[in-house]
DNA sequence: AGATTGGGTGTAAACGGTTACAGCGCGGGC
DNA sequence: GCCCGCGCTGTAACCGTTTACACCCAATCT
């Protein structure tokens, strides 16, 4: 290491200021100087107009790290997510970012796409960094993994699979937005209804699928493996499944996606093809994120309030790191609606 | 504040581990811990061991703040961008995120929507609690009052009018994009094309109209502002103003989005009004997000590689900190081209 | 007048890591 | 036999902030 001070990584300045120097420069002790900063203690108008002054002229920030070390605070909240990708995870964020804006706290966002080394190490760099984590992971092997360190920092699951009854865990109706969703395309005349499932150890695309099931068994359908397609929440899955859809004989009168993405890839097959939608073939998402009702035609799904998910998981985090949370509150689901465009009857 | 110990914020469990803990269980000095966990001096295997255990019995986390403290590094890097709505900005962040990842740094994520003043304070926020800066700040007054920051911790702006020569910018080629989209309509017939701006101060949306009406002047077509319609870079603004266009006498042949998502919105309203695409209007857009090839029909767009937007300023800012970026390598300027599906001749 | 309050301030001890420096034991070269 | 070097380990200083505690002084109460 150089000779140069640590502080500052670029050699032609001079150190960057502490709170001492501030102190020296107000000719007042440093306890007056993180009192007057912090409104944390009587302070004389003068005093704290020296000490603003001094803070003007160093260009004096507080270093972070050193307030964690001694108020254990780090002020910082760590969002861990599967994926970045599509519109969902920026809702999502978005939703938490503006809560956590509210509550002062800065947020820490990783995603730990497959491996579960990754999502371990992801996981191991933000633990010890952060007041508070919301995690999702969708990964039924993974959940558990997570839940054993739950009485260090608290954890607020989004969309796990996580069973103990003391773990935060906020959820959606999965299971009953795709029931209804399936039901309203019978109840419109549908016999012959196809699914484009997620991916295979995905506890929300699970869910869906045994809503997806359950609806055409109370609705006296019987269930049909061939109309249960493959998918991983992508639009070209979804544009891939569609092709197939297209082949299936007899054809399916409607097409079920297990989330919006893979509808809106769907519906690019479908266009391709020259099937009509509606009126060759229904189509039908789960998520309605912003942009299924610009897309031709606008999808019908599933409503999913995301970014109030995100909020509500952001202050079901705030609740247990307060400790405010008692039992009951703990486990949270957010219904779904249905949104019926023009893309299905 | 209670007497229970400051860093467990449950009642219930034992004070969180420290590295003299640690060090006690495995009957080592601290040194020897701190070393064999970073392996930053030699240690002899049975030692190695004997501490690995120790962490692993007393569930130790190194504390960060400690760590940043006296290495007066955080390992994070703040990312502060003006909203995080829709699909451009989960792009962004991703490639910022998989380049950060590969580089075993943290994120730490703010938006700051519209007033000054809450920018600066996400500013604030995360000055000195970051190694580096990724900054996103259209607006064209918002950038220069960031630029004084930047000889304390390094900055990277993305797609900023910052004018000063030893600031790292990186931005994309608006001018040149929207021009040759324009020519293209042009060339394919089009003597009446409106445009749907961006945001006022926005500076990659002034760009965009500039290359717009630069290309308009070079084809020999006059410039007729009522053809210039305000937008805000919203789906909703894109509805709006498509609405708009429909009434205009004559009607234009084909409109320009300034980004993908008013081009969406416009599709939904021209669809809505039975105007067909590209037959009676042709529709462009700009930006290239992963949606716009599914969408009916597919959406032509000037590609920017969003993503690769994103890893470059990383890129950039790791430069920036090891001091290995000299003074040309500090503006990029990424390439647009143009796809044209569709929804354009 | 002396005791008592309380506002305003200073001193110094934490917080939990990293690392310079010193020390120890041991093997090999002279 | 002595010294040197080297691998391994321990001690303690240091990072920059917060805050308990002590202190001083003026104003008020008895």
């Amino acid at each position: 290491m150089s000779t140069r001070s640590p502080r500052s990584r670029h050699p032609e300045g001079p150190r960057q200021a502490t709170i001492r120097d501030v102190a020296r420069a107000a000719r007042v002790s440093v306890a007056t100087v993180s009192r007057a900063l912090n409104d944390s203690g009587p302070v004389r108008d003068d005093t704290r107009r020296r000490v603003r002054d001094a803070v003007q002229n160093l260009r004096f920030t507080p270093h972070g790290a050193a307030r964690s070390l001694i108020t254990s605070r780090t002020n910082t909240l760590g969002v861990l997510l599967p994926d970045l990708y599509g519109e969902f995870f920026s809702e999502i964020i978005r939703g938490i970012d503006r809560e956590a804006q509210r509550a002062g706290y800065q947020l820490l966002l990783s995603s730990a796409r497959n491996a579960r080394d990754e999502i371990k190490g992801a996981f191991r760099a933000m633990y010890g960094c952060v007041d508070g984590l919301i995690l999702m992971a969708p990964d039924v092997e993974l959940a558990e993994l997570f839940a054993q360190h739950r009485d260090r920092t608290p954890i607020v699951f989004i969309n796990s699979p996580v069973e103990s009854d003391d773990a935060y865990v906020i959820t959606i109706d999965n299971h009953g937005g795709a029931y209804r969703m399936v039901k309203h395309l019978v109840q419109n005349g549908h016999r012959r209804i196809a699914i484009i499932r997620g991916g295979n150890r995905n506890h929300d695309a699970a869910e869906r699928l045994r809503g997806y099931r359950d609806a055409l068994i109370d609705s006296g359908v019987a269930c049909d493996p061939r109309l249960e397609l493959q998918g991983d929440f992508t639009e070209a899955a979804g544009y891939r499944a569609a092709h197939t859809v297209l082949k299936l004989d007899p054809r399916p009168t409607a097409l079920f996606a297990a989330n919006d993405a893979m509808a809106i890839g769907a519906l690019s097959a479908l266009r391709e093809e020259g099937a009509a939608v509606p009126e060759e073939i229904a189509v039908a998402g789960f998520d309605d994120i912003p942009i299924a009702r610009y897309v031709s035609p606008p999808l019908s799904s599933v409503h999913v309030p995301i970014a109030r998910l995100g909020e509500r998981a952001m202050k079901l985090l705030l609740g247990a790191m307060t400790g405010s949370a008692n039992g009951a509150g703990r486990r949270v689901v957010l219904p779904t609606t249905l949104v019926i465009r023009t893309s299905s009857p």
